[in-house]
DNA sequence: CCTTTGCTGTGAAAAGTTTGACACCCGTCA
DNA sequence: TGACGGGTGTCAAACTTTTCACAGCAAAGG
């Protein structure tokens, strides 16, 4: 009931609003108003209810007891917090398999992350087409960048280039970098980062196999 | 100097030995030895070096006074620990944009993870060369993954269908699974998951863009 | 109207994670 | 050879995150 926790949300509670949104999407738009409860959301996610509600009152939005939450307005709220609902202008460098196939997704589009450039250092690849756009080379990004107003750069070329690519991106005044590639890269702490690596992602997963093996002896 | 902590690694730390790993790798496979400390580590993957030995003090490997890890040999023990130097057994369902992707990436079979199979319920995709290996039909996909003992199933479809597709994988004899999709699946405890939501990263950037705005007036 | 019931928000305890501090170790250099 | 300096492994303190327990609210049903 009192509601105004704000100031800083932790970033572990950042991670799991995203998949709150992520699950209150799935409800699709229709207009009967849906309910669900802190039960059936951490069902959903693997979490305890007890977590779910206590992420929850980090947002300026209230459960009602008996109901829950209401679907829509718990939506609403949680993209408002996590700004989804704004328009960020994003590019993405290195039309490789991964930069084309984030490029072609419209996932992104439909969350509010608008990809309005590619490019590539590849003459081979310049020119080729991604839905509306063309690629460019990657000499022409800096000025792209700065006189579109990109918001986000997804970083989608091989580990060795990676922190020359986010240097660029930065210097042009770039606020965010989504980095793809292997290595870790570093940047001024105006400028946010997150990592999201698959290779690393599958080693966690083979970590856990090899040693539930020995758990269930 | 003991070293035999071993037991189970928490799984914050397990998330950050794959990067260790990653960073280790990128030393390349030159027989000069080459030697790095817990702070030059900590420095390259933005952690404090406390973190980075109390990490390493999980994992049956000593380091030196004075010089720090021989490369090589952290690398070794790090590869056995994590399970990179098996060879995993992987079928990629989903042949759409992240699915074929993925399956061209040679970057996972030089991590151990070898793609054999891939599947897509759409006609028009099946037949379609990936590399060695052509699309096949989804309905092919229970007999391939128990005839050819796939150990890990990556799932690359739309959110809908992520846990149908799952389930067949879990009940075909698979061992672990990367789900790419936008919606949780859910597993007997014997099946590990995990988890990888480029949109959620995504959404984990804006919220951090749109916070450190604030945070600097 | 009052009672029951199911679910919220919250404060505090428990568990887990990161950081700091320091003894000790091993090459290096005088 | 001995003292130094830059590194390690480890213990404990500080901090963060998760879980528990429960008061209190709102709907539903007598
Ligand atoms: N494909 C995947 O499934 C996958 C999965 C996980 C991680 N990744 C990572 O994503 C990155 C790209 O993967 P990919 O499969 O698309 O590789 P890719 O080789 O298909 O594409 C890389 C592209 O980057 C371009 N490039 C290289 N240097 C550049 C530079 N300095 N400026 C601009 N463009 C440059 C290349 O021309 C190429 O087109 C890699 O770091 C890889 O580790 C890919
Ligand atoms: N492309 C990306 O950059 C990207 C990024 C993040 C997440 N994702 C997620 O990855 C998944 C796939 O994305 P995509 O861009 O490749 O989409 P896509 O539409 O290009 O491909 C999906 C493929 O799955 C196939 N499919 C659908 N139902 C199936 C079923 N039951 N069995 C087998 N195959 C089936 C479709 O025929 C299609 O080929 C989606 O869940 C998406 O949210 C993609």
């Amino acid at each position: 009931m009192k509601r105004t926790k704000s100031s800083v949300i932790p970033s572990s509670v950042v991670r799991r609003l995203t998949e709150y949104l992520a699950y209150a999407q799935t409800f699709g738009n229709e207009n009967g108003d849906q309910w669900v409860s802190s039960r059936e959301i951490a069902q959903a996610l693997g979490l305890t209810s007890s977590t779910v509600r206590q992420d929850l009152s980090h947002i300026d939005f209230c459960g009602i007891s008996k109901r829950g939450y209401h679907v829509k307005g718990l939506r609403a709220v949680l993209e408002d917090t996590l700004g989804a609902n704004s328009v960020w202008r994003v590019a993405v460098v290195g039309a490789g398999n991964l930069g084309m196939a984030i490029a072609q997704n419209d996932e992104f589009r439909e969350r509010g992350f608008h990809i309005i450039g590619v490019f590539d250092k590849d003459a081979a690849k310049v020119g080729r087409s991604v839905g509306p756009l063309k690629v460019q080379h990657v000499s022409a990004m800096p000025d792209f960048v700065s006189g579109e107003g990109i918001d986000i750069g997804i970083v989608a070329v091989p580990a060795a280039a990676a922190q020359g690519v986010a240097d660029l991106l930065i210097a042009s005044g770039v606020r965010g970098i989504l980095n793809l590639s292997l290595s870790h890269i570093i940047t001024p702490r105006r400028v946010q980062v997150v990592e999201a690596r698959l290779t690393c992602s599958l080693l966690e997963l083979s970590h856990r196999i090899k040693y539930a093996r020995k758990e269930n002896k």
